[in-house]
RNA sequence: GCCGCGUUGGUCAAGGGGUUAAGACGCCUCCCUUUCACGGAGGAGUCACGGGUUCGAUUCCCGUACGUGGUACCA
């Protein structure tokens, strides 16, 4: 049974932001392909045109592509089972459905929304909050199973709106076995007669996802927990069609919640608490809010993806920084936790920040660039990139390079003269003096000589280290900040040293 | 309400009939560093509750509580 090459697929719906939860499916159906040497296909469901946003499915591709986690198959590249949007394969859903109510495993319904709204207000009590179009209930509404034949054909040939409803059993237990959680049972009686086909020809969610999923030759089908309650509608949909032998293993994921309890982790709560929820920055075209993203906020894809990995899923081992190909060899389904997990933003800033201080010079400077081109800054590649390996160990993201190492591009204006001035004294203003002109004969020297003439010229003048040490540091930097000083010199350079040391010692005065 | 799923420190979590119940984030202390950070050494803090089963339950079973998801012609 698994000699069938593996695929799996993302489906997301084009309505808005990425939601990192979808973007954390998309990893485990990305990682579980790849190890089995198996296809990653995406699939718009857009089955629902008043939720139409346009934008949203090239946002997507592009939010995959910065993560780094492509599809083998899309809409955008194509693929031998395309098209792979749902709105573009409304045609072929017809007649599956028709198939299910010749089979009798389902039934038009020409209910009005109006109807159906004052059947649940009829029904609806304190014990019973949500009727449900179920068994019993649908013997009661307008439906190709209380009408006549004749009026069926009647209402069908005058074009009347209706959908198409599954016709769930009354009293059959559902079970199947789910790849992280194990066996799950449902009793039919609790789950309604959910639309198939809606009145505008297109499928619902619970149609169209059994339909292309087989189409697809889909083999293993992940998603969130929230679509465990209609999972058996989706199994006796594969068994209805005949399609049992072919139907995907299912896998539930758990859910991302929000830090301080009480749900699904939302875009609302980013705001909120103030971290981002989206993949990347989200422009609404209606209202032109700005939802910010990760990849906005400073976060490197790879500590985005391994962040994300360690959300729900761990190798068993205490290792918890990995590489995507690290994770594509290790991933496991029945390692992956059942429970839905709090999101701290806290352990998400230190996985970036462990990214960025092991990464090359030359790549933050990359990154870092437009940060510099926005604050009107021109300086040489290898000279940024000498600034970010000097501050890269204290910066949580790419845009603190600015924080902690401004100084590298700009003269300070302003001095934290209250760390100075009440120990400043004229021993000190002679000392900088001579130690200004020395630097003049010391220029390109390393980190380390200028320490050890530094050094000498302070016992030479009687004053210890530390007496001088820190009103250079504030000369250079403005404040009580920043790499070793001596690495800053040779950074700098010894002549913006000499102007940095007259300047302060003009100000400390 | 009903149904499903879940429950190890504040958070992510390992473990799983007998352990001093790992590790990480965060927090605190100290060392290193006459800045900060990095690094290092420590510290506080946990098996939701009640019944079973068992010589022995955090671990297995059953309840309860709590959390969470669903209960749309949305996905």
């Amino acid at each position: 049974m698994d000699h069938k090459k593996v695929r799996v697929r993302f489906a997301p719906s084009p309505t808005g932001g990425l939601h990192l939860g979808g973007v954390r499916t998309v990893l485990f159906n990305y990682l579980f392909a790849k190890q089995h040497k198996g296809d990653f296909v995406l699939r718009i469901e857009d089955t629902d045109q008043t939720r139409y946003v346009p934008g949203a499915e090239e946002y997507i591709n592009e939010c995959l592509r910065w993560c780094g986690l492509t599809p083998d198959e899309s809409p955008e590249v194509g693929g031998p089972f395309g098209p792979y949007r749902q709105s573009e394969r409304k045609p072929l859903y017809r007649q599956y459905a028709e198939q299910l109510v010749k089979a009798g495993h389902a039934y038009y319904a020409f209910d009005t929304p109006e109807e159906l709204e004052s059947m649940r207000e009829r029904l609806k009590t304190p014990e019973n909050p949500s009727p449900q179009y179920n068994h019993v209930v649908r013997a009661k509404m307008r439906n190709s199973l209380t009408l006549s034949d004749a009026e069926v054909q009647d209402l069908l040939a005058k074009n009347t709106p209706h959908v198409i409803r599954i016709s769930m059993p009354a009293n059959e237990d559902i079970t199947f076995t789910d790849l992280v959680r194990g066996e799950v049972t449902f009793h039919t009686s609790q789950v309604d007669d959910k639309v198939l086909l809606k009145a505008d020809g297109m499928p619902t969610y619970h149609l169209a996802v059994v339909v292309d999923d087989y189409l697809m030759k889909i083999t293993h089908a992940f998603r969130g927990e929230e679509w465990l309650p209609s999972a058996p509608v989706h199994l006796l949909l594969w068994k209805f069609l005949g399609w049992e032998a072919d139907m995907p293993q299912w896998a539930h994921l758990p859910l991302i919640l929000k830090p301080d309890g009480n749900g699904k982790l939302s875009k609302r709560d980013g705001d909120r608490l103030g971290f981002p929820v989206y993949a990347m920055n989200w422009r609404d075209p209606a209202s032109g809010d700005i939802t910010k993203g990760f990849r906005e906020r400073g976060f490197l894809p790879e500590a985005f993806i391994n962040m994300l990995a360690m959300l729900g899923w761990n190798d068993g081992t205490e290792q918890e920084i990995f590489s995507l190909e690290e994770l594509i060899s290790k991933f496991s389904l029945e390692r992956v936790h059942k429970a839905g997990a709090k999101f701290d933003f806290e352990k998400a800033k230190w996985f970036n920040h462990q990214y960025i201080h092991h990464k090359d010079n030359e790549s933050l400077a990359a990154l870092f660039q437009p940060v510099l081109d926005e604050k009107g800054v021109t300086a040489a590649p290898d000279y940024v990139a000498t600034v970010a390996g000097l501050v890269k160990e204290r910066c949580y993201f790419v845009n603190e390079i600015w924080d902690h190492g401004f100084f590298f591009f700009q003269s300070p204006d302003t001095y934290d003269e209250a760390a100075v001035k009440p120990k400043w004294n004229a021993d000190k203003d002679a000392f900088f003096q001579v130690w200004s002109a020395q630097l003049e004969s010391l220029s390109a020297a390393p980190a380390a000589d200028l320490e050890a003439a530094f050094k000498a010229l302070a016992a030479e003048k009687n004053l210890k280290m530390g007496d001088v040490q820190l009103p250079f540091r504030i000369m250079l930097t403005g404040g009580k900040f920043g790499p070793p000083v001596f690495d800053i010199v040779a950074t700098l350079g010894v002549a913006e040293t000499r102007n940095r040391i007259a300047k302060g010692l003009a100000a400390f005065q």
